[in-house]
DNA sequence: GCGGATAATGTTATTATATAACGTTTAAGG
DNA sequence: CCTTAAACGTTATATAATAACATTATCCGC
């Protein structure tokens, strides 16, 4: 019983498939126990806490799905498996968060670690803020008031 | 009864003033389940997680402790209050932190982020890695094994 | 196919981190 | 004083993550 029923991606199992789908499925960042509370994974046989981080350990590991620190939650990585390092802008208002890539800036971090005689082996960047679409809501109802 | 006994700073409650000097005295980043078991802080009465985390906030509001997120950690700030963003080097090894400042590359980062139309209030970065130290000790052991 | 190693899973309990709700006390200013 | 807002105390609870151990599935060489 290798095939996984819920992502497309080969070499998952289906308690990874299950999680990753249920992460592609959401607009924003899940934590392990929204997961556990979506009906479809209920309905998987997924039941318990520890199912839900194995499976989000695995599919980390694999550069599929990205941690947020700030949020305890998790996100499907939609750019594919990449190396350099990844920043999260993450709306305060909504929850969204977006992801945008670091590759040159990564340099310039790592370098002023460096400098430190700081060895790094990886790089996390969250900003928080506000999405252009709350951003243009919260000043349409600024002009209103 | 304003008298900040542990901190020298003014307008710190006792509490914030206790919890501060905890992170003074500390060499690392601590949770606040950690300031809750220090014998210092028992001794001053500071006895309920919540204490500890009122107290944290209000020395977070005031830019003179700082949040690691991926350790749920906190720590003393010795620059001082400062506006612009701050990156933390993290020592998977000892635990360590070190703080970097990041004046330029904040304008780098948020830059990315207003181009996509993201209003940003807070950056935060994080780089896990090994300390000066950690790393001298395992190249050490390398060479002898 | 068989057998053994390795990875993944199931299950229960527990630990770690953080906040809610409510009443009381304290500090600052008119 | 007296009011008011902030800080605090206390208890209970919510949320996030892991420990420990038995079981099952998968891979691979034979």
């Amino acid at each position: 019983m290798a095939e996984p029923t819920a992502g497309t991606d080969r070499s998952l199992t289906r308690n990874q498939g299950e999680v990753l789908s249920a992460l592609k499925g959401a607009d924003k960042p899940l934590t392990a126990y929204d997961i556990l509370g979506l009906p479809k994974i209920r309905k998987a046989g997924l039941k318990a806490p520890l199912t839900i981080y194995r499976a989000l350990d695995k599919l980390m590991d694999q550069g599929l799905v990205h941690r947020i620190e700030s949020l305890n939650a998790f996100v499907h990585c939609d750019h594919g498996p990449h190396d350099h390092a990844t920043g999260f802008l993450i709306c305060s208002d909504c929850g969204r968060t977006l992801e945008v890539h670091l590759d040159d800036c990564e340099d310039h971090l790592a370098g002023r670690a460096r400098e430190q005689g700081f060895a790094v082996d990886a790089v996390k960047v969250e900003m928080t803020g506000r999405c252009p679409d709350c951003a243009a809501r919260q000043a349409a109802q600024a002009a209103t008031s």
